[in-house]
DNA sequence: CGGGATGTTGAACTTAGTCAAGAAAAGTGG
DNA sequence: CCACTTTTCTTGACTAAGTTCAACATCCCG
């Protein structure tokens, strides 16, 4: 747990972080500190892999921003069977889920060690109430999610298996660069290969041949727990989403 | 074009339109008529079978309600396929993908003579600043659709073709109950089947046999531009989204 | 009544899923 | 630190499901 104020602030200072493109595009930057401490931010962590920051059906009425680690969301179905329905890196935000009144189906795990910033929701409407460029922001930044899921599900359901797991590196490169501020090769894999598969709709064996076939075809080189993209061209003829 | 703000709301006065809900949830009834004017509300429409109610890339920035008719929204992708992303009946909400600061790459199309009410997003979001609750209410009809799209794109995924249509049937079947108030057995279908099988992720012929096998196994009877469901047991064991 | 669009049917083909076995990696406890 | 177990991952043979292509039927609109 970080103590001060300051604190906080220093582990949202990446220029990428969600959160503090939000506060900084509504005109709240640190000048504003008083009104950002009212948002009461709480640094959260460390979770161990495996660990739930939320558990379905908690109402967390709280948005999370990773500061530090990796992060999935599932669905458990009635039937028991999961569906893994996201991967967050460090700067994204996750739990839109858990915006509004009702119950929120979805449960968000530790990939890695993790460390998260919690904002509580009635907070940012509170402040946003005073601050009408916050509440915009907040806003667009679910409208964003909206389009971005309909861009997902849209791409990745008539997809091939190679061009699903194509597309979805790539969309995890693209998120690590922005991050980083540099475009990276070698992407990492925090999580299993068996995630994966539940995020991408395929069998395990179908996920595991589509690698060794895209190894094989040189458009990426397999290691031990991560990715390198090798060859542009191909990556950048597969549809683009997130 | 209706005239007067008493047009506008009798429009809106359907027990279920997404909306109306939304005022009423927020405290702003008729009682508050001088505010619900600054929201003003405009009533479009005729929109004829095949006509555009807003296009890929128009910069709308608003909210529609259906008041009568249908419509479909649909993603074309740089290769030039097309995606139909939703069907909304009398009642619901659409255009969510607009409300943020980018052009939005959805188009609205209407499926018959359809009439919807317009609301820009920018007042909504003016009058929420008076209105705390309407502010939240925003909010969580947005939350709302980011929840419901996580779900229907859990269950369309893996479920093969014949379950998929059946619950693409039993949710239009529900969100028509829902807007009539009465339980519904004959869904009209006020789309092509083309543009079902580009909902569902399938091609044509794929959802013809699907319907053939679902009304020889007795669950429903096909006719002209609608669909009978028949058995409520097997209906029922099929997963529910939306 | 034609003619284009829309929907249905059948057969060959392609893809991904399933099942089962084996290899590699990650925990576990001495 | 090393054997041992357990889990995760890979590989192969087979099966099931959906797509494609082509032909035909039906509907709708002029």
């Amino acid at each position: 747990m970080c103590k001060t104020l300051e604190d906080k602030l220093s582990k949202l200072s990446c220029k990428h972080c969600a959160l503090r493109q939000m506060l900084v595009r509504a005109g709240l930057d640190r000048q504003d500190s008083d009104a950002v401490q009212q948002l009461g931010i709480r640094c959260r962590g460390p979770f161990d892999p495996g660990e739930h920051i939320y558990r379905a059906c908690d109402a967390t009425h709280s948005l999370y921003v990773i500061t530090a680690g990796a992060v999935k969301t599932e669905v458990v179905t009635a039937e028991g069977d999961v569906q893994v329905t996201g991967f967050y890196l460090p700067g994204q935000a996750f739990g839109f889920e858990c915006v509004g009144d009702q119950d929120c189906p979805v449960a968000a795990i530790a990939l890695e060690r993790t460390w998260a910033c919690e904002v509580r929701v009635g907070a940012l409407e509170a402040l946003g109430a005073c601050f009408p460029r916050l509440q915009h922001e907040l806003l667009v930044l679910l409208a964003n999610e909206i389009r971005n899921m309909g861009y997902r599900r849209m791409l990745v359901r008539n997809l091939p298996a190679e061009q699903r797991l194509l597309c979805f590196i790539k969309s995890l490169q693209r998120r690590l660069s922005t991050h980083l501020g540099t475009e990276v090769c070698e992407v990492p894999l925090p999580m299993s290969k068996e995630d994966i598969a539940k995020y991408l709709s395929l069998a395990p064996e179908t996920l595991s041949r589509a690698l060794v076939r895209l190894g094989r075809s040189g458009v990426i080189r397999n290691k031990a727990r991560s990715i390198e993209l090798l060859d542009a061209v191909t990556v950048s003829t597969v549809p683009v989403c997130d």
